[in-house]
RNA sequence: GCGCCCGUAGCUCAGCUGGAUAGAGCAACGGACUUCUAAUCCGUAGGUCGUGGGUUCAAAUCCCUCCGGGCGUACCA
């Protein structure tokens, strides 16, 4: 049991036989005091129950305090403060001895089971195939994949999950773009679609099938070969796509197609059900879905007036598909100029009878590159884009990834690619990489005076201000964890490992770990060994790696 | 017009879903390398939490007004 459940335990007892409150009425809450004078822990149940005991919020703290009976070896000082918080200070020796739970769970530490192996997916970048991977792709990718490894942390049997939209107008205006390229390679005029792709990559995709073709479509009946075309653009961006995700380390445990819904026509099925329950109805010779009665601001087209079944309808039934997979909560991460699409697709949702709520929507907003304190201006038609690869490739991987989880997803990041390719000090990436890479530093200087690593040693020794500090930072970060998966807010452990970080140099430079005292040594190395694990599982956990020299 | 996101130190952002004196990093200034890596540490300075109201023991946090910035608002995907 952990400590805070400990105390929870013991304060549900205690409001129970005061006869003050009864379980389950309302939740407690712990928190840690910024401040430590004010403990390891603090709770503001007095204070809320003071109006309800119409009686003052200290007197009823003291009544608590009376009863709470706990353990002192666990907790060593438990005070009134404040107006009413009851502040509690862990006993020094029981922070020393829980280290050896890291040393015992090493790799787990940190996982939880909350999750009871409930299947969710989360569906993320999932970029139409017609063209390179951007900045905002980047982003996403980072966000989902360390979502996926959080929630998995916390005990879901969580999936990564691509939509390939492999289907539809713009893969036959992308066709017809690579067609007219092509011919004109060969000499041959075809008139560029209006809409068509305009980027380089479809003139360099022409000159590959050049190459490795000869001039051999040119024969080829132009309905056909648009049709051709339209495949072989998409299979070969498609790869591009797959390689530029797997070089950053995101890896998919599925790619779905878009035309595998198409050619089974469970759209259609779809329309059916919706249609059956009374949800759809024609007007202007197309068929509309009530999504305003669900919450959504107007009725939306399934099936346009030329009998095309819409994006939105395919994409309906495609989430329909994720849940006969067995999923039971589904997570989608969408572009900024997404957002007015969520309302519609929730109510689809809940027409079609899933529960409210097992779908969620988190936006991942745009990125602004910054160059020399200036954002970077983007144009598709001047041709000046930042790929994904090329950012990637400038600032590696490691950094990229930091920096994309290091904000709240829903806010606009700016993105400093100066800062991010600086191997100095300004880097926060190579601050909290070099902690890890100091303390394997240690143990090789300690193994090099014959210290082994200890399996056990007297831990009641850490009792300076830094190494108490360090235990109980490192203790905080289970919490972390599944506060980051609970909250979908990754950019959480970004944070907590700078903090961590600090938290351990300021002890290294206050304190040296080996030293002639061996038993202060061994303790201190178990210390250090620790660190360096929670450390390395919040690197894994962001995909990023642990340096064991710098 | 309507909807969503954002507004916190010079800059980039946290702030534990309502708690105690609002915190980091960078930039600025002053210190610390004969030491287990100075990619580090110690210190100084920096704030009307966009504005005005409301809710209460308590508001950066919740509700409303307004201001400013971004995005969206298709029988497109």
């Amino acid at each position: 049991m952990s400590e805070q459940e400990y105390l929870k335990t013991k304060l549900s007892k205690a409001l129970e036989s005061k006869g003050f409150a009864c379980s389950g009425e309302f939740e407690i809450t712990l928190e840690r005091p910024k401040n430590p004078e004010h403990g390891d822990f603090a709770t503001n149940v007095a204070m809320l129950l003071a109006s309800k005991l119409k009686r003052s919020p200290r007197e009823i703290a003291a009544e608590l305090l009376d009863e709470l009976d706990l353990d002192s070896k666990i907790v060593s000082k438990a005070e009134i403060a404040g107006a009413g918080f009851i502040n509690f200070h862990l006993e020094n020796q029981y922070l020393g001895e829980s280290l050896t739970t890291i040393l015992k769970e090493l790799d787990k530490f940190g996982c939880s089971d909350w999750g009871a192996r409930k299947k969710v997916q989360i569906e993320f970048v999932s970029a139409n195939p017609t063209g390179p991977l951007n900045v905002v792709n980047a982003r996403a990718a980072t966000v989902g994949d360390v979502l996926v490894n959080l929630f998995n942390a916390v005990g879901f049997d969580a999936k990564r999950e691509y939509y390939v939209n492999d289907a539809g107008r713009q893969i036959r205006l992308l066709g017809k773009s690579l067609s007219a390229r092509y011919m004109e390679l060969i000499g041959r005029e075809e008139p560029f679609p209006e809409e068509g792709y305009h980027g380089d990559y479809i003139r360099q995709l022409a000159k590959d099938i050049h190459t490795e073709h000869g001039e051999k479509f040119g024969s080829v009946e132009q309905n056909q070969r648009w049709q051709e075309f339209s495949e072989l653009a998409l299979e070969k961006i498609l790869a591009e796509q797959q390689q530029t995700l797997s070089d950053f380390r995101v890896n998919f445990d599925i790619w779905f197609r878009e035309s595998d819904l198409r050619t089974k026509n469970v759209h259609l099925k779809v329309l059916e059900t919706l249609s059956e329950n009374g949800h759809v109805y024609e007007k202007d010779g197309a068929k509309w879905f009530k999504s305003s009665e669900f919450g959504d601001e107007k009725d939306r087209v399934l099936v346009t007036s030329e009998g095309e079944p819409t994006y939105f309808l395919v994409d309906i039934s495609y989430h329909v598909d994720k849940y006969q997979r067995g999923f039971e909560k589904l997570f989608d991460l969408w572009g900024p100029d997404h957002h007015g699409y969520i309302p519609r697709m929730k109510a689809a949702l809940v027409a079609l009878d899933y529960p409210d709520g097992s779908f969620e929507v988190n936006i991942i907003q745009q990125v602004n590159l910054l160059e020399k304190g200036e954002v970077v201006k983007m144009s598709k038609r001047a041709g000046k884009i930042i790929e994904m690869k090329e950012l990637i490739d400038e600032v590696g991987v490691d950094v990229a990834r930091f920096f994309f989880v290091a904000r709240r997803s829903q806010s606009p990041l700016d993105f400093d690619i100066d800062l991010a390719k600086n191997t100095s000090e300004e880097n926060p990436v190579f601050y909290v990489q070099y902690a890890h890479a100091r303390i394997c530093n240690i143990i090789k200087h300690a193994e090099e005076r014959a210290f082994k690593m200890p399996d056990h040693a007297n831990l009641n020794l850490l009792e300076q201000e830094e190494e108490l500090a360090l235990i109980k930072k490192l203790l905080e970060f289970p919490d972390i964890v599944s506060k980051a998966a609970k909250f979908l807010e990754p950019h959480r452990i970004p944070n907590y490992l700078q903090d961590l970080a600090a938290t351990f140099h300021r002890f290294y430079h206050h304190h040296r770990v080996v030293t002639e005292d061996k038993a202060l040594t061994e303790a201190r190395l178990i210390l250090i060994k620790c660190t360096k694990i929670v450390l390395a599982n919040a690197f894994k956990l962001l995909g990023i790696s642990a340096p064991e020299r710098m």
